[in-house]
DNA sequence: GCTAGACGTTACCGATCGGTAACATACAGG
DNA sequence: CCTGTATGTTACCGATCGGTAACGTCTAGC
């Protein structure tokens, strides 16, 4: 079975893997299966084959398989929670600088060659309503939309609610349409995003 | 078992079921449980079951359940084909009013209580790179990007590519939005696409 | 050095999966 | 009426699934 583990996507390879927990490996181990395979499609058995472990640990570590799901989307929000504060701690008090951040961060999003559309939507795509895992994506992605709007009003932009869902909607319009082959309407939207921060600020009235 | 059969997106319930022919019935049932609950968590038998049929006659149909898959995309990208021929048909030579229809179709989807999203773009996260209704797929939403295109160009709006994607993106991020929460951001897009339709056409030169 | 707890190994469980063989039935067209 | 074709029924296949029991091993901390 094939043992190629983790995409360049920041992470490490197998070297790095074997010197951390269990829990950590099958982590990050889930975390390339599922985003690359999807969760149906991974099993258990493929994820701890991939984590050099076996499910007794998994099953020590996580419930069920729809547990470890919940961890692996909780750590993929985090991680956007983390990116989020991270530009927002390079530019205290400077939210246009913040803006102009959070698209050169799209733009290296959109231009990975193994994006594959957002994870959590993905992720959504393949749960049941009900499923606790879709609680965390839901609140993430709004978590998401109310920072680009208080963001927008902060840096006084005109009708920042319209505003933030416009580039919220092109975002998420981009990543998804990366997978379905039309990887030419993601390709502008990063100057479309440009274009929109370029064209709005102080509109307030002057 | 539960044999609540097709959402009232404009299909019937079981009765008309039973009059048509075992394939015609199979493709009716896998539309809407592929959509509500995607292609990996829903079985062969689940589909025959609710076709009330049986598996052998779905096999002497459909040489596997991927190729049941493929005749699923087939069957929703020629659906929606059809809604952009009517509207073509609709309206003909006036490509503008063609926008404003497109736009009106639109609200309809999205304002659609059992909008899960865009069925062939879920089902796209659910495949392979290499799984053959993936192409089916790619090529319809480069086929719809497209006539997008053509429409503001025939319209005479200024810069018809970006446009295109622009309102491309704006609609597949609002399907996508929906599932994941957020039905905030997808409730103004309606109004977003028609302001950018008011706003731009023959602004080319005049 | 001993012990406790984390980890690994093997083997297994019942359920379900996609897919098929063999055979019975219904029915339309000659 | 007879025959061919589509459909339905039952039973089954091997593979894989998520999940667990029992037991052996390793190592950190006292």
């Amino acid at each position: 079975m094939n043992t190629t583990l983790l995409n360049e996507n920041g992470k490490a390879g197998i070297a790095a893997l074997a010197s951390r927990p269990p829990r950590e490996r099958i982590l990050l181990v889930a975390r390339d299966l599922f985003y690359r395979h999807g969760l149906h499609p991974v099993s258990v058995e493929a994820i701890v084959d991939a984590a050099l472990t076996n499910k007794m640990t998994l099953y020590r570590h996580f419930k069920s398989k729809d547990d470890l799901i919940v961890a692996y989307v909780n750590q993929l929000a985090s991680e956007g929670d983390i990116v989020w504060e991270r530009i927002a701690a390079d530019s205290p008090g400077d939210p246009q600088k913040r803006l102009d951040a959070w698209v050169d961060h799209i733009e290296d999003v959109l231009t990975n060659k193994y994006e594959r559309g957002c994870a959590l939507a993905n992720a959504a795509v393949e749960l049941d309503p009900d499923h606790p895992a879709r609680a965390v994506i839901e609140a993430y992605k709004r978590r998401k939309r109310e920072g680009l709007v208080q963001l927008f009003k902060a840096a006084r932009y005109r009708d920042p609610e319209r505003l933030a869902d416009e580039v919220f909607l092109l975002f998420e319009g981009a990543r998804i349409s990366i997978q379905c082959g039309g990887k030419g309407p993601a390709s502008r939207v990063v100057s479309m995003l440009r274009g929109l921060l370029a064209a709005g600020p102080r509109r307030t009235r002057g």
